[in-house]
DNA sequence: CTTGACAATGACTACGTAGTCATCAATGCT
DNA sequence: AGCATTGATGACTACGTAGTCATTGTCAAG
């Protein structure tokens, strides 16, 4: 079913076919009629990839992303979403591992998107420059490397840890730990950076540990790994959300609690951190805000210098810290 | 940057270019390094717009996916891996509300996609019957009610509920109660049947309660009412791990105890499930192969009948239900 | 009644590729 | 030497659409 043969149904042209479902303001009402009329009895419906071709757009953006991770997951949501509601789809391009990254990057090249998203930890900046170098639109999603290095959208990293260091401050901790996810990623040493520069402001030390990993199970792995070594903090700042999860499953595995025992913070704010089971202290990320930003860097007339948008996000107060209202018997001082 | 213009560059015509990428094997070794070489030097990339034009596939497959819920994200994973394995790209297609069902495959058909994969629960067969009538391979993913409609791939819902239910019954349950997800949902519908069925063999009653969606918020809810009504059961059938968990942090909050004052089972076998903090006994969902058997019957030539594809998923045994190891003493017979 | 303006429509073409067929040279065979 | 076979390449075209330009018809102003 093309415009053709519903042209020749009506016994018009093809060209008056395509404006109707093209510029329908310019065919007459009675003639638009006519031809949807046609179109519905034929079954016909335009071709994209046709009208793709002639109009060099495809109304298609590209979402690298990372395939393991509840976080990911949800900025893909939040991205399916909001494309939608712009008229745009959404072509996936999901990698479990960083070497593939080559891989998808050039299949992704073969189709002429009108934009790409990039969101992952693992690119470092050589990468980032090379496909930044290419001519289409393009913004990296919560990475800090890329930014100055291509158009970025990001969360605070360092200003959210700020604050998760300054609450635990406040409710008496003296002896922190951090959790780390990935050591070479750009998220995780901004972050570790917010948390160690808050935290020596008032003289505590901040010892870093990596998980190797974002899930759970890493998570699980480095506190028991840390709980085993003695010398136990009263606080672990933990990376990432589902990491802390790890984390705080494993601490109570070895019958401490938390947070009387240790107090544990994350950082992301999924939307397990609200279930009740673990009711996480963490960084809220305003995923909705990020992902409008990126989407209006991409599919505006971009600005002439690279855009770095950066967005703080909101402290979340669960029941893996202590709260103020019900403040620990300081020992030093009151 | 086109074939033409690569072709020109090393004074040969735009064909054999263009067969340097797609029968790279019809072309003489030394023409066709040329032919890369150029195509390396002027950045050539073939337009995967204009070949699917031409050659009416796009190898791109379409993913109708509810936006909402660990489990469909946990899905569309799994397909997007799998898809990539076989050069495929997904196209995402993403609604939270039933409603837009219809404008989200309107706008699916104009994208000639190789096929389209349906995952929800929520659409009708007559809706179902109504697609699948269009000419392009689809396949229904876990929708009961697309059985014998639309080639369709799904867990054994009713089986893996009984075995669920036998598992409880061997552990001592005598008194069940059962939370569903959406009552009006075909998934819905035959994993209560299971549990009802199995659990009426042994002359235990399975008194149903919608929680009125699938998330950790319904459960939560539900198992909050379940318990203010009072006459406490002994277990729990849920009809979703996410799902599960709000009813098991609901229960715990009340000061109930999991698995000693009630046990709990999920159903879908979610990567949280595994978690220490849940540890939930649940019939955990071949996603993997569901998902390959979905793809392998879009891909590959269709049989002449419809088919409907029914996979039985694997007991998970957690710390939610009593293990039979310790069992409890029976009240009525050895 | 003529002319200019404008709305509605049609003819034509380009978008970039891949497949069909034709052409030509080189090889093997009798 | 003559001929069939094979391999490599080029010319050409179609895929389905949308934009450009030309054409036709209508109407109002002069």
């Amino acid at each position: 079913m093309t415009s053709i043969d519903v042209a020749a149904h009506v016994g018009m042209s093809q060209a008056t076919v395509a404006r109707v479902f093209s510029n329908p303001e310019k065919v007459a009402p009675a003639t638009r009629e006519r031809v949807e009329a046609a179109a519905a009895e034929l079954g016909y419906v335009p071709n994209a990839i046709a009208r793709s071709l002639k109009s060099q757009r495809t109304n298609i953006i590209a979402a690298v992303v990372p395939s393991v991770g509840e976080y990911w997951q949800s900025v893909l949501t939040a991205f399916s979403k909001q494309l939608a509601a712009r008229r745009q789809q959404l072509l996936l391009f999901s990698f479990s591992d960083p070497a593939q990254l080559e891989h998808v990057l050039a299949s992704l090249a073969q189709y002429r998107v009108d934009g790409v998203i990039l969101a992952s930890a693992s690119i470092d900046a050589g990468r980032l420059a090379r496909v930044g170098a290419q001519q289409l639109p393009l913004v990296a999603f919560n990475q800090p490397a890329a930014s100055g290095v291509v158009p970025s959208v990001s969360v605070d990293n360092t200003l959210g840890m700020r604050h998760l260091a300054a609450h635990l401050v406040e409710n008496g901790a003296r002896r922190v730990a951090y959790v780390g996810g990935v050591a070479s990623t750009s998220t995780d040493q901004t972050r570790y950076r917010g948390a160690a520069q808050a935290l020596a402001d008032d003289g505590i030390a901040c010892p870093y540990a990596e998980a190797g990993g974002w899930d759970y199970e890493h998570g699980y792995d480095a506190a028991r790994t840390l709980i085993e070594a003695g010398d136990l903090p009263d606080a672990v700042m933990v990376s990432g959300d589902e990491l802390a999860f790890g984390v705080i499953d494993a601490i109570e595995d070895r019958g401490l609690r938390v947070p009387d025992d240790i107090m544990v913070t994350g950082f992301d704010g999924l939307p397990q951190a609200a279930w009740a089971g673990y009711d996480l202290t963490t960084l809220t990320q305003p995923v909705e805000l990020l992902v409008e930003q990126a989407i209006a860097l991409l599919l505006e007339p971009a600005p002439a210098e690279i855009a770095d948008i950066v967005v703080a996000g909101d402290l979340r107060l669960g029941r893996t810290t202590k709260s103020s209202s019900t403040p620990e018997p300081s020992k030093d001082h009151g």
